[in-house]
DNA sequence: CTCCTTATAGGTATTTTCACCTATATCATA
DNA sequence: TATGATATAGGTGAAAATACCTATAAGGAG
């Protein structure tokens, strides 16, 4: 754990400077550098050697979520520790697959910030209970929602014939492939049209996608 | 908390022989229905007024993940807890997204299982600490693994285009929402093609969604 | 100051999709 | 048994997408 490099980045000084405070004075991590967006922080792993970044979602310039995607890409072993105020919680789940290592709010004390970086800094992730709350929550609402818009009722050789579509097929394909007339695969594909109301190919394939229809492995 | 009809739902008789005993003799709660399939299990749902279903995934004929959906779908008020071994965990998501209210592992004692069904009949979500790491570590390398395969370097006016195809628009919507000829939405068009290695739109919007280029809201 | 990429745009031709229309055999079910 | 949904298939024509080709202006990187 010696001499690890810490970089600090949000949008807000005072923020930035509490954080510093806790880190320095109370638990003995030295922050390294420090960035007020994400263009800033993207800079600040150029220029240093950084081993954590502990980072703010809501920033001008470049948000947290996005500097985080290109922080992982570009640097490899750079972890990420999402620190946010509870009102971003609809962001979690974006910046955890964004690559973050670990998610904690604001309100959180300074004996949960030091566990999760030292957490993070030994290769594992963490998560505040707010944080995995939400990411639960956020599954189990996308689904019902879902369901309710569920229309349509998509006919078994349909769904086949979709699903061809979803795989680049054209007509000619599915029908060779269905051992059926390209008309044929036509009409199921002006009803899936009409069914799903959809206005073309993107369309149809956005909704099968939505609706699970097809596995895109 | 009176009358509750519960559906048991595992293809081995042993495995609901323990799990009745469990609740029959020391809980006090009464098995109103058993099933060994999904399949008998939308038959029971329909016989019997059910409202708390103990489901496992792996079953012969339907699995629990299909029947949940199914009966999710049909029956407005059936809660579904989903019970499952450890070595499934890879369906925890598929089984919350299908509408579960709950998971839970065959492993859990006695006070958990009560406490996951009681949770659940008061309309919450009960989620078991496996259930919950395997879900976030989901998140987490579902991520790591696309970023890996992120090749073709698709450029930002590339990229808007993208977003407005799978927005279903033709080349000539897009030309207009751009204030470009058609021409250039096709050329872009084009080098996307070349660049993700898609056939034709249904590869672009798949090529999309699969690389997060657009959000499906 | 070149070289490369990006964004722009056109020509021409073919293939594919989409929009109307109609029609028939089968199967379930009311 | 009649009705409706499904799967099949065709005609015609227009619209859209795809496949080749070329070309130019702007901007950044070496």
């Amino acid at each position: 754990m010696a001499n690890v490099n810490i970089l600090l980045v949000d949008d807000h000084d005072i923020v930035r400077d509490g954080i510093q405070m806790l880190l320095e004075d109370e638990i003995g991590f030295d922050i390294t550098a420090e960035a007020s967006n994400g263009k800033e922080a993207i800079k600040a792993c150029k220029n240093h050697d950084i081993d954590l970044i502990i980072m703010d979602i809501n920033m001008p310039e470049m948000n947290g979520i996005e500097a985080t995607k290109k922080i992982i890409q570009d640097f490899d072993d750079v972890k990420v520790l999402a620190l946010t105020m509870m009102d971003e919680d609809q962001h979690i789940r974006q910046m955890i697959e964004a690559g973050a290592s670990g998610y904690i709010l604001k309100s959180s004390d300074k004996i949960e910030l030091v566990d999760a970086i030292t957490t993070i800094l030994d290769g594992k992730h963490y998560f505040s209970d707010d944080a995995i709350q939400s990411v639960m929550m956020d599954l189990v609402k996308g689904t019902t929602e879902n369901k309710k818009s569920d229309p349509g009722n998509i006919t078994p050789r349909e769904k086949e014939v979709l699903e061809l579509i979803v795989k680049e097929n054209t007509n000619q394909e599915i029908a060779d492939q269905l051992y059926i007339s390209t008309r044929t695969v036509d009409a199921h594909r002006r009803n899936l049209l009409q069914k799903t109301g959809a206005k073309n190919t993107a369309g149809l394939v956005t909704y099968a996608i939505k609706h699970d229809l097809v596995d895109l492995s």
